[in-house]
DNA sequence: ACCTGAACACCGTTCAAGT
DNA sequence: ACCTGAACACCGTTCAAGT
């Protein structure tokens, strides 16, 4: 057998990507396999290989696309006139990964260790930074006066924190009771933080 | 081949443990397997499944120790009338996990989202709970006024996001600069929410 | 009773062979 | 040129068989 060219190499990426994503949304990464993905998509586990580097790659791919839609999702929390904005922000991220559970920690989880070239931790990291940004904004506008570094040093320690409380405390089993526990913690945090940071001070 | 009886049950637990444990600290959980272990303990592999259950439980058990073992290093920063005292809490958290990377970021990334019973858990989180012990205590010694609830939400809050900024910041290849960098960030968010922390409100 | 190790059912990845 | 799928080198786990 051999010779389909139905699909361009492209194509083919995007059937991959495609089947992939649905069965991590779905089931989770751990019922993730290369196998699986060639039976979903009518080819044989080869041409997997023709398209991707390997495993790690594709999974690689999967995540850049849900960091690119956790951003875009949370660039929806209009309000950002709105003195509360950040804890709604905080609040807004924790709603997002849990509705999206398997796919978000996915992102999370399967990427920071793994070794993977310069280039693409570039390029991963400038994916989280969009997702961040509208913190940094908001910072700035609240402090215009505060130099460009301790501005970026709050916004990371405020971003990373929110995502920590997230990684740490969200889970598959989390039902609306944890749920609201969390979103106090973050509320608590963003509140304390921010009244804090707010005061100026010498140093 | 076979009845050697040269360990009783808890000592060839013990040895196995203790072979698996160095090779998680001087390799990473990636280099674990169980031909590895018997190999290296002069058994064979299936008798890594006469006192273990499976390899996920072998792993709990390290990620136990770890936790054990994190809990007592941090109770060792003595400076508990200090009113710095958490920030040096934080620094000397991100230190120990940095000096012990592979085996701290296992402990933290392959226990969470893992299928394991309800008893474990609740024994996990208890292990969990004692790392975070001192932070609860040092809020409960500033503000003794504050409700329980209160203390403990602040107390959540603030380890869980000096945990998750190590967890999302700190990385194997982290070199002096980018700790640098990371305690900075600890430093900032810690300063800035005890500061806001204590101002009294009425909600 | 203790321990073995072949066997099973999975993986990711490769590459000679087919059309 | 595109695609196949057998083959390889790994996994975790089991369990009949040995002493």
């Amino acid at each position: 057998m051999a010779k389909r060219s139905e699909h361009s190499p492209e194509e083919l990426k995007a059937l991959i990507l495609n089947a992939a994503e649905i069965i991590v949304v779905e089931e989770g990464i751990s019922a993730l396999n290369a196998r699986r993905i060639a039976r979903e998509i009518g080819y044989t586990i080869g041409s997997i290989y023709m398209v991707f580097t390997n495993m790690a790659d594709l999974i690689l791919q999967i995540n850049a696309r849900t960091l690119d839609k956790l951003a875009e999702n949370l660039l929806l929390v209009n309000a950002e006139n709105d003195p509360q904005f950040l804890e709604l922000w905080g609040i807004s991220y924790l709603s997002y990964a849990r509705q999206n559970f398997n796919q978000w920690s996915c992102a999370l989880k399967y990427t920071l260790p793994t070794q993977v070239g310069y280039e693409t931790q570039v390029w991963y990291k400038a994916k989280l930074n969009h997702v961040f940004r509208p913190v940094e904004t908001k910072l700035t506008q609240l402090k215009p006066t505060y130099t460009e570094e301790r501005i970026r040093y709050a916004a990371r320690a405020l971003s990373t924190s929110i995502q920590g409380i997230c990684v740490l405390l969200l889970n598959k089993q989390s039902d609306n009771a944890e749920i609201k526990e969390i979103e106090a913690i973050i509320t608590v945090l963003v509140r304390s933080f921010l009244r804090g940071w707010l005061i100026d001070t010498n140093e």
